[in-house]
This record gives C-alpha cells, sequence and structure tokens, in this order.
DNA sequence: ATAACTATGTACCATTTGGTACACAGCCTT
DNA sequence: AAGGCTGTGTACCAAATGGTACATAGTTAT
C-alpha cells in the first residue's frame, strides 16, 4: 500500500478547481477522488466533515489568497494607486481572464449561498472595504469611494459571467481594462 | 383521481424557479415534483427528455421573455432612450432588486455551461447586440456603443451576484441607477 | 522492537438519484 | 356507448450518491 503523504493543504487546489468546474453539488465524491487522487478514506481523513468541510476549507483558501494578494495592498500599500494596479493585475491573473470561475461568486448565486453565506458575504466585504479605503486615501469623497468601490467587485464578478456565457477571454479583459481606466479617470478628475 | 389539467407552459415558471434556487444538478426530480406539484407521470408525459428537456425548455421560455420584453424594444423602439430605460425597468422588476437570480447567468458560471452552451450564449449576444444597436441610434461611435452594451450587460450581471453575496437588494437597484447615470451622461456628452 | 499514530484502500451501507412501465381516469369524438 | 387520446399516480429499477467501518501499511516515538 504506497504512502504519497499527502498534506490537508496539498489537495485543496484540486478541490477547488473540482468544485470550480462541477459547483458543490455537482461535484461528486467520485469526481473529488479523481480530481484529487485521493481515496474516500484519505478524503474523509482530512475532512471528517464531507463535502461541506471540503468547500469549507476551499473557501477559506480562497479567501486567504484574496486576503494576501489583494485586499491587504489595497488597504495598506502605501501608494494606493499602486494596491489598486495590484488588484487588477492579481486579478486577471486569478480568473485566468474569465476562464477560471470565481468559485465565491459561483456560490452566492447558486443553489448553497445559505450554507456557506458567511464565508460569502465576508469575502465580498472585505473586497469592498478595501478599495473603499483605497479610493478614499486616493482623494476620492467617501460616497464616491463607497460607490465606486461597490461597482468595481459587482463589474469584476460580471465580467466573469460574461466572458463565460460568450466563452471569450477578450471580454473579461476588456471591461476590466475599461473599469481600471474609470478609475483613473475618477482620481485625476476630482 | 383528479384532473389538475396542466399544461406544459403551466409549469415552467415553477421549474424555472426550481431550477434557480437548486441550480440544475440540485434541483432533484423530488425537489421538482414539489415545486410543480406534478407527479413523475405528469413530469415524463410533459418532458419526455427528463431534466435536460427541463431545462431547456425553461431556458426557451426566459428566453422569449427577455426577447419580447427586453430585446425587441431596445431594437426596435422608435426613441432608443425609450428602449433603455425599459430595459433597466425590467430587468428591476424580473430580477426583483437581485433576490431572483439570472438562471442563464447561472448556468454560464456553473457545472452545466457546455450543455447549454448554445443557449446561454446566445442570450447574451443578443442582449449585447440589441443594446449596441440602441446605443448606436442614440448616437454613440461604433466602438463606444459596442463597449458600452457589453459593459452594462456584465455590469447587470455582476449586481445581481454582489446583491445576493451580500444580502442587500439595494447594492442591485444602486448599481443599476449608476450605470443608467452613466449611459444618460455618454449620450449627452458627445 | 514495539507501540502508537497517521494515512490509505476496500468493502459496504442506506438513501436518493434520474428514469421507465403501466394501469387507469377523465375527456373528446364518433 | 365505444374507443382513442391525454394526463396522472404508483410501483419499480439500476446506478450513483454521501458516508461509515475497518484492516492495514508506513512512519515516528519509546
Amino acid at each position: 500500500m504506497p504512502r504519497i503523504v499527502a498534506e490537508r493543504a496539498d489537495v485543496l487546489p484540486a478541490l477547488g478547481e473540482c468544485f470550480r468546474e462541477h459547483g458543490f453539488e455537482g461535484a461528486s465524491l467520485a469526481l473529488i477522488g479523481a480530481a484529487t487522487g485521493l481515496g474516500k478514506g484519505s478524503l474523509y481523513h482530512f475532512f471528517p466533515g464531507g463535502k461541506a468541510e471540503m468547500a469549507t476549507a476551499v473557501l477559506a483558501e480562497i479567501d486567504g489568497w484574496f486576503e494576501r494578494e489583494v485586499f491587504a495592498p489595497l488597504r495598506e500599500s502605501e501608494s494606493p494607486a499602486a494596491g489598486i494596479a495590484r488588484m487588477f493585475e492579481a486579478t486577471e491573473a486569478y480568473f485566468r481572464s474569465g476562464r477560471r470561475v470565481c468559485l465565491v461568486g459561483c456560490f452566492a448565486l447558486g443553489e448553497v449561498r445559505d450554507r456557506f453565506a458567511e464565508a460569502v458575504r465576508s469575502y465580498f466585504q472585505r473586497w469592498v472595504d478595501a478599495l473603499d479605503l483605497a479610493l478614499g486615501r486616493a482623494g476620492a469623497s467617501p460616497d464616491e469611494a463607497r460607490r465606486h468601490a461597490v461597482d468595481v467587485v459587482g463589474g469584476i464578478q460580471g465580467a466573469i459571467v460574461l466572458a463565460r456565457a460568450l466563452d471569450d477571454p477578450e471580454i473579461f479583459s476588456g471591461i476590466l481594462a475599461r473599469i481600471r481606466q474609470g478609475l483613473m479617470e475618477m482620481k485625476t478628475a476630482s
């Protein structure tokens, strides 16, 4: 019996892709097993709570990544413009021009929103808040900053939906570029 | 044995809500039966193709509604501004301020995009094209019209995602109002 | 060496899944 | 009133579902 020595954290990426591709309900244990290379034994060893715990862990990992790569820079960059630029670059890379779906957004739309409501809410709330803060520091008025933060985060999610629907990654990149442009114009306008 | 005299078209709304609430995979025949009040016998009588045919029928019904209430007015209204105004009103009403999800958008993001790819693509393509046309007729330059059309349709989808995620209908209404405002400023600017 | 702990595969479980078969009831035509 | 058509409920099916139990293999500590 081979010893593969997996850690819980090692399987999270594969697990995440599996949930992204098939949704929570669609990702059966068979698919999850195939995606991760783990049998049920190992799966239930790492995630005694079953599928629900797997999804929670994946959401937490995603949350951690965005916290580190996007939210924190937005809040803490010396120049808010640099934080914002970083957000766009990280976002474009993470979602692979709309070829990759936002799992948190999926969960928000879908079937299972209520089961993971708090994780979903917190993720988006912190994104909006961090961007709000950065825009404020960049010189926007409080409600200008708030409104734009909401519009931008929403706009990114919409870009993913539309790019997937039309099956055209350029849609995603185009929308993001124009959102970014819009923010720059706002900051120089005031 | 009571005769309820249902028609296929009568169950489509309930069927749609069921798919919206649970997703395609999540909507089991048991849930569908409960939502429609129909037993499997009737269900398979109306939709011999099973769940897939049910989903196809629902997508077609939604498509028809938008074609009638949104796309056609956009294309054919005497005043393009009136068509655009109608789009916003119909959209706001249909999605119930983001409390109701866009099934086509869900399918685009989710698990089952490929199975219904053509229906999904066509729906969004025709929406974008119709808005593009209206904006052009309102005086926008060809690529100004195209870009804004894409941004607006994407923006609406994103507004649904964000409103659901933050569980706050006002997010939806706020984003839509600002998108609408943005279009009006564009038309008066040129 | 031996004991304990961590992984892992296999076999199994009850339940639910989507789907089929079919008998039968009400309606329409003739 | 006889026969066909259209709905409808019930019983049923094989397959797949999420989940459990457990024996065992590898690793680490004693």
